[in-house]
DNA sequence: GTCTATATGTGGATAGAC
DNA sequence: GTCTATCCACATATAGAC
């Protein structure tokens, strides 16, 4: 994972020369997570990525070391803006509040970052190949304190007792849907692309059917 | 999904179909398939697919016209099977009776064809460029008599007044996600594969909360 | 640090023997 | 109808001039 190119400068005095790399590096990822949602690590090539940052294709292999390299660091970004978008559920909170918060920080996600989502998508379909870490024995142990939040909100009859783990797969599958198949939704609705109001129309029947079916109640009409 | 017409035109026509093409054509359909699903169509490569195949490379070449011939007559396959399995939704007959059975034969079809639905998804994430025809304007029509069925069972009262696209749009991603997300399931759950129980599971949770949620009503437990 | 020119390998496709 | 040997296009990667 760790291929990036890391600039040490212990007693080089040349922040220009940093700027212009990291400036660079942006440009070739953004290009990059473009070409790779699109046709895939194998699909995509150098020269095109090259062509859309508007980059020498020698560039590329100047920045990263090479073609695996440069899809590994899209990856990371990618999971990177997964994690820190997520991580908010916890027990003291009350699911009338976190579930529809939640399901539309994920809709808002498909809708500003589907590229990415669509990147993770095929990396998961292929087998993860790249995310053999990521997919350790740590994720489990993550999941598992996610579905004990959901767990603990059972036990106080906050909501229904359903398994948490297929609730979250739920709320995952359901939100990511309008990222990843977004060419069969746009031809099911006749809409290219998604207006604003469908996105609002998705959230609100998501919130409606997942809140109503998990039994949530709302903490402002009891007692 | 549809019974639109599809044209992918990618089998040569002979003029004496003999039972040794046949069955060579079905063990080349299989083995990419498989390499198609895990590589995508660039990714794959017809060298691998005919080492997987126990066949030479120049008889896929024989069998079928060229890569995107053999791509699209894979594709055709899984479409046609997806086709017979999910076109049994009716006004006459009762939601709680249909969305319970639909909801079990989608999981039953993500845990006995995965290959199936991984190579359709990523087939769809990549911009879906050889079911163009597939996503026609008859897409559309066909889309809007489903959604009919449900708007008939809301305004019988038999269900909530929800956006029934949207609920089709669930239906779909939740019940696929365990076909398609099954590495980063399996990851999560501990279990590889999933065993029986976890796909009974994530049935009886997702007809759970989508029935409950939906606001079905069942028919023998009135009046 | 940047880019041109090129080496090297892989994969799709086909000709032609059997 | 089947398969070996080969061609050719393309993509990754690098060497080396500027």
């Amino acid at each position: 994972m760790g291929d990036n190119p890391v600039i040490l400068d212990g007693e080089k005095e040349l922040p220009s020369v940093g700027r212009i790399r990291q400036k660079n590096e942006e440009i070739i990822l953004q290009a990059a997570e473009e070409e790779f949602a699109l046709f895939g690590f194998k699909g995509a090539s150098m020269q095109k990525i090259a062509d859309r940052a508007e980059l020498p294709k020698a560039n590329l292999h100047y920045y990263f070391k090479n073609k695996l390299g440069l899809y590994t660091a899209v990856l990371r970004q990618v999971i990177e803006l997964w994690d820190n978008t997520l991580n908010d559920l916890t027990p003291e909170h009350d699911p009338a509040i976190v579930l529809p918060h939640y399901i539309r920080e994920k809709i808002h996600f498909a809708k500003a970052y589907p590229l990415a989502s669509r990147l993770f998508a095929k990396e998961i379909i292929s087998g993860a190949p790249q995310l053999q870490e990521y997919f350790s024995d740590g994720y489990q142990v993550w999941f598992d304190q996610r579905t004990a939040v959901f767990q603990s909100w059972i036990d106080q009859g906050k909501m229904d007792p359903i398994d948490p783990a297929h609730l979250i797969f739920l709320l995952w599958s359901s939100t990511q849907h309008y990222a990843d198949f977004a060419v069969q939704i746009e031809s099911a609705l006749g809409s290219h692309p998604l207006s604003d109001g469908h996105y609002d129309s998705a959230t609100d029947t998501l919130i409606h059917i997942i809140l109503k079916g998990c039994g949530v109640r709302f903490p402002t009409a009891t007692v």
